[in-house]
This record gives C-alpha cells, sequence and structure tokens, in this order.
DNA sequence: ATCCGACCATGACATTTGTCGTGGGCCCGT
DNA sequence: ACGGGCCCACGACAAATGTCATGGTCGGAT
C-alpha cells in the first residue's frame, strides 16, 4: 500500500482527486489538507509514502512546503501537481526536492503512474514542459528587475514600488525599463505579465 | 439514475470528478468532454439529464455552450462549476440558463447534492457568491469603456488600441479615464485587474 | 595593481498617459 | 421640440512613464 497526503486548496478537486486515486487498489490516501502550512503538521501524524502538492495555496506555497517536507521526512517522495505549465514552476519545484511533476492538464493515468514511479524511487516529469522549460531558459533579469517588476504587477504606481523598495524614483524606472527591454515587450504591464508567463519570476 | 454529461478542460480535474460521481448510487457520467464545442454533440449523443460545464474552456465558453444546450435541449438541466468565484460570472451563467453555479472550492458533497436538486427541477446557487454578487451589482460600465479596458488589459499602449477599435488616441484616453474612475483604480492595468475581477468585463 | 564587466543608483529629457473643458451627433423618453 | 444620456472627437496641460548618459561599487581576471 503506498500511503498518499494530498495538498490542494480546492475542496472539490481535492475531494475529487482523492476519491480517483482510493479507486486503486495500491494506494491509500491518508490526509487531505488545503492549505500549505498545514502539509507538515499532517506528513507528521499520517508518515505518508508520497506527498501530493498543488503548487498554488493559500498561507504557504507547495514549493515552499516541499521544501520543508523533504528536510524533515526525506523518505517522503514529492509530486508537485498544477494548474499551469509555467517552466518556472517546474525548475524551482525541482529545487525543492520533489521528485515529480504534474500539471492538470494530464490524462489521470498519469497521476496514479507518477505516485507509483515516484513511490519506487523513480523521478517522473512531464515530457513536453521539460521541453519548453528548457527552451525557455533562466531568467535573464537581474535581482533588482525581478523585485520591481513583482511589484509592479498588481497595478501600482511608480511612486508606491518606489517607496515600498526604498529606492529613487529615476531607479526604479531605469529597471523597468532593463526589464521591458529584456523581456520585449512595450510597457512594464505586458512585462510583468510576460516574466510571469515564462517563469522569469 | 441521473446521467450525467461533464465538461472541464483539465483531463486530471475531469477524471476525478467523474470517479467521485461514479461513487455515487444514483449518478451515471455519460459523457466526458474537454472543449465547449464538444458539450454540443456530446449530449446529443448521450441525452443527459443534466451537463456540469467548467467556465474557462479552450473553444466555445462554458456559458455559449449552455446557451447552446439549453436552447436544443430544454430538457437538460446546467450546472455551472469553476474555479472563480467572479460575481459576473455567475450572472452570466443565470443569463445562459444554468439552474446551478458551484465553486470549486466548496466541500464534494455539495456538487453531487447541486446534480441531484438541478435534476429535480430546484435551482441551487453557492450563497455567498450569490451576496457578493449583489453586492457588487451591475457593471457600471458602459459599452465603449468595457471594449477599451479589454484591448488594455494585455498591456498594450494607447495608440494600439486606438488603432484596433478605429478611434482616435484621445477618445481611448477619455474612455480609459471614466473606467479608471469607475473603477477607482489609479492606472489602467489596475483598472483592468479590478474590472475582470468583479466581472465588469 | 589595474582593468573589466555586471549590477545598482541617480538626474535630465522626451514621450506617453491621465484629466479636464468643450462641442457635435445620435437615440430615447417625456 | 426638448432634455438627458451615451459616444466620438479635439485641444491643452500636468503628471507619470520610458530612455539615456553618467557615476559608484564590488568581485574576478589579467
Amino acid at each position: 500500500m503506498i500511503r498518499v497526503l494530498l495538498a490542494d486548496d480546492q475542496t472539490l478537486v481535492r475531494g475529487a482527486l482523492a476519491a480517483m486515486l482510493g479507486l486503486e487498489a495500491d494506494i491509500e490516501v491518508v490526509a487531505e489538507v488545503g492549505t500549505g502550512d498545514d502539509v507538515l503538521p499532517a506528513a507528521r501524524r499520517t508518515k505518508p509514502d508520497v506527498a501530493l502538492l498543488d503548487v498554488q495555496m493559500p498561507g504557504k506555497d507547495g514549493i515552499a512546503a516541499a521544501a520543508e517536507l523533504r528536510a524533515e521526512m526525506p523518505g517522503c517522495q514529492v509530486v508537485m501537481c498544477t494548474t499551469f505549465g509555467r517552466p518556472g514552476y517546474l525548475s524551482r519545484a525541482l529545487a525543492a526536492g520533489a521528485a515529480g511533476f504534474v500539471v492538470k492538464d494530464a490524462p489521470p493515468e498519469q497521476l496514479v503512474d507518477a505516485v507509483r514511479r515516484v513511490n519506487a524511487g523513480l523521478r517522473v516529469v512531464d515530457p513536453s514542459l521539460a521541453a519548453e522549460s528548457l527552451a525557455t531558459g533562466q531568467s535573464p533579469l537581474t535581482l533588482r528587475e525581478r523585485e520591481v517588476l513583482a511589484e509592479s504587477s498588481d497595478g501600482g504606481t511608480i511612486s508606491d514600488i518606489a517607496k515600498s523598495l526604498h529606492l529613487s524614483e529615476g531607479t526604479v524606472r531605469n529597471h523597468l525599463s532593463a526589464a521591458i527591454g529584456k523581456t520585449g515587450a512595450r510597457t512594464r504591464a505586458e512585462a510583468a505579465r510576460l516574466a510571469e508567463e515564462r517563469g522569469w519570476l
């Protein structure tokens, strides 16, 4: 029996996944949580073999939860499972110690397959996503540029960003300009959107 | 037996929902599709009692699919099921003839409950969402303001929008300014984001 | 030690954007 | 016929934004 912990913020989806995994003869769902913060406590209690984590969750990020979990329970393998095939997610998830990465577009068998393989000590990554991730490459953005873009992404003005990062307005504009150039965008709004899509956040 | 058609673009989620609904004794999933365009043909073939449609799907919108379906098969009830509780989705879904509206955050029982009630001829709407929808009210944006805002939402410049809508740049700025005022935003990027969230699109 | 490149910061400058006032055309309800 | 609301357009002006040249710091290579 493979003991599985399930973490996804959408209750309905989580329940449905649990029902589906429960149909498999060799899989047992031993815990279900809805936030990143609940992952570690639940894992301590139930000692799962595999943790299936969604990336976006309230509270702690799925990736942060994975890192925590791997640090404390190295015997528990992690499969990340997310809606968006953002290339950046993949690399960060693997860096955090995840052994598998599945997109929610994938056929259902692929998920149970991933759980079994990961439990057997193998790594499993969606091939199309891996290719895209390699093609997109690493972020050409510098640290400051990322920070400034991230602040800009929810529509605040330049002076908002400047205050929030304790910089001069001119400096903020400068970083923004560089980011716009590197992304090939024409406005900082577009630059933020593109960088987000490519995982350059 | 309640015959259910299932439409969701995320294969994994769709399969999981099918597994969950299949566990109920009185429910039978007779069709699964992944795009809005496939809904009507599949419905013709399988004559479902209830159609469970996701809002965002490739090809035809879930809402458009609902309207089509209701027009041709009035006996088939529709439950919309979506990730985001955008108030605008709710009103548009009901206008399209949906009898139920469920958010993916809801507990699993609520979904099977919704299917049963809708099949019995009742309407079922997530109460918290209904309240929010009424509170947010109708869109105060005029037609042009919506168009301009929609074009603006992917980061193009003013002159892009002007060319795309065959308007003067000054006019575009005017509409944008009005939209910014009505949403309470400070930049058009923020205005677009807020309008989107509130279903004012 | 020196140079070089990458990053950060800043101020000047041109352009774009947001705001406001004005005016005209259209359709609808009174 | 008359107002009222919406749409379109223009001009003007202040503010925000994007671009550039410049200079500072730090670490590694020569």
